[in-house]
DNA sequence: CGGGATCCGTCTTGATACTG
DNA sequence: CAGTATCAAGACGGATCCCG
């Protein structure tokens, strides 16, 4: 997302879409939370703003990670929800959640079984 | 490193930490390209500049996910090198460059045995 | 020469207010 | 509720300088 001159890397590449600061997290709040609407994503602890998540939700859409949907045919509630790519990340999402709880001190799954496969 | 509100999520806090757009290329430039001097990092495709590498290196340090050793004792020459610490976060940079080469087109593996254990 | 530090202009990010 | 507009703050790129 960020434009990083372009290497074949796909180390690189893969965090030139998803590795800022904001948009694993969206997804984290998808994958292991069940969040679908975008007042949802606002009601993490980390505080994402409007803009922001605005801005995030459509770049995964663009990215085909996330599909967005009506909810209703009668109000304006969207819904969200991971593509079989998105959910592809899975394993990195979960690697990275396994790092965190062994070496920063005081992280703690939130919700029973957000790690589990 | 980006001072989110914290919460206690390994996820958000490990993407506090490395989760910007260069720190983790850093990393992968030591881990799996065995570069230790700062010209070598300079000289990645990606095109860090001098003062955002710096500026990593001392927060890697920080971290304790490196640690810098003078060359020799005439020159200025440094050496930086991953930790046990920082070693651990392998798995971490191997799942993410396995999405990348089978989500992203044109991504491949630099050089023999990159994303090897 | 290698390893930075510093300054500055630009681009990106984010907080907040506001809108349909 | 789900965003958009606005504008300030911060991150970044590049040049330059500095020091051993």
């Amino acid at each position: 997302m960020n434009q990083l001159k372009r290497s074949p890397c796909p180390i690189a590449c893969t965090l030139d879409l998803v590795g800022d600061r904001w948009t694993l997290l969206v997804i984290r709040d998808m994958m292991f939370f069940g969040k679908q609407r975008f007042e949802e994503f606002l009601e993490s602890p980390e505080g994402i703003s409007t803009n922001i998540l605005a801005n995030r939700l459509k770049l995964l859409e663009d990215l085909e990670l996330i599909e967005k949907q009506p909810y209703s045919n009668h109000s304006r509630r969207m819904n969200y929800q991971l593509t079989e790519k998105g959910k592809s990340l899975r394993p990195v999402l979960k690697v990275i959640g396994i790092w965190g709880l062994k070496y920063i001190t005081d992280t703690k799954v939130l919700k029973t079984n957000s790690l589990d496969a």
